[in-house]
DNA sequence: TAAAACTGCGAACGGCGTTTGCAGTTAGAG
DNA sequence: CTCTAACTGCAAACGCCGTTCGCAGTTTTA
């Protein structure tokens, strides 16, 4: 798991491969076999093993919501460390047990919000969700060049980009997008 | 681009393969690199075209947060319907013209928000991850089984799971997000 | 009519995840 | 102490994958 997830942090979870696993361990490819079941084994557990880094949990105060921003700021730097574990969300698989006490640790911190358990399922699920777009946004860096097409099709866009570079008043987007979504699934004022 | 689409409907992106593709067209899978400079090309072009589907664009009347919604909801429609959508997002590569044309059409409806630029391409962004996220999460069904592991190690998760099934009072949990993310970015008003 | 360019295509290459059978080692029973 | 059974590490091999290549057959150009 070490070997795996330095050369996922290295090089992406493409550089992964059983056999490079095994070099990296001097060994051969198969005789991981005896240790794991398959590679998708191998990315669980380095993804529970990742989820433990989210350790010590930012504890709750009077208010959930400082507590859950604090959370999400430790996810954020979680995945800004280890690139590939938003790539490793997206699959549906038994969550280890590190992932399942962060879960819990939420749960308790949202003990004092009046809302039924499904919403604070799903309040944590977007929560993760928000905090992994931010960071996939990081990653991809400026959107690509507009290269050899026809501008005058896209009139607005056209007129976005030619417009003044930017005022830069920028308020914290991360803070703000995470509080309006937990404030719009958790609370009766939407 | 219309065999391949049709068996990534049906199968998932994985079972879009070069051969399989190739076969379905009566052909032999070196013959596809006639037409497509790699696999990536193919996904690009897929990705295009199902942008397509979403014409036509909900028009802006006078609010253009109702617009967006709208805008929205064909979004989770089109992922519905090609599920491997959303896998193909996290991708960098060049967007093509109908993506560009619906984006554009995304910043006209922002016209008349007093916000800069920059803050209007991060909050289409944003919609669009949202969007994602809800479409997965539909994709995924439950979210798997506890078996076999100790739950005495986590109480606050026991006692959600263990609460009333649901009270159900359930407001549209999709439009609520996406209103208050657009809101949240675009506003001054957090 | 001859030459040049282009098209379709099957075979082949390297890499992947995984399976398998074989040596070498350890543990237990008589 | 010995024989046997179970377990461990491992390299070779299997069937996929995306991609490249060279060869025929056809079409365009001179």
């Amino acid at each position: 798991m070490a070997a795996a997830t330095a050369m996922a942090d290295a090089d992406g979870l493409g550089a992964v491969s059983m056999r490079a696993v095994a070099t990296a361990l001097g060994t051969g490819a198969g005789s991981l076999y005896r240790y794991l079941s398959s590679r998708d084994d191998l990315l669980d557990l380095m993804a529970d093993r990742a989820a433990g880094e989210l350790r010590p949990y930012p504890e709750a105060g009077d208010d959930w919501l400082g507590a859950m921003l604090r959370i999400a700021r430790r996810q954020l730097d979680l995945y800004r460390r280890h690139p590939w574990l938003v790539d490793l969300l997206a699959r549906q698989s038994a969550p280890g047990p590190q992932s399942l006490a962060w879960f819990d640790h939420c749960l308790g911190v949202l003990r004092p919000v009046p809302a039924p358990a499904a919403a604070k399922f799903e309040a944590i699920a977007m929560m993760t969700g928000v905090v992994s777009l931010f960071a996939r946004s990081e990653q991809s860096g400026p959107p690509a060049g507009f290269d050899g097409i026809d501008m005058t099709a896209f009139p607005h866009l056209v007129e976005a980009a030619t417009a003044a570079p930017a005022p830069a008043p920028r308020r914290d987007l991360f803070e703000a997008t995470v509080r309006s979504v937990l404030r719009g699934l958790l609370t009766d004022a939407a």
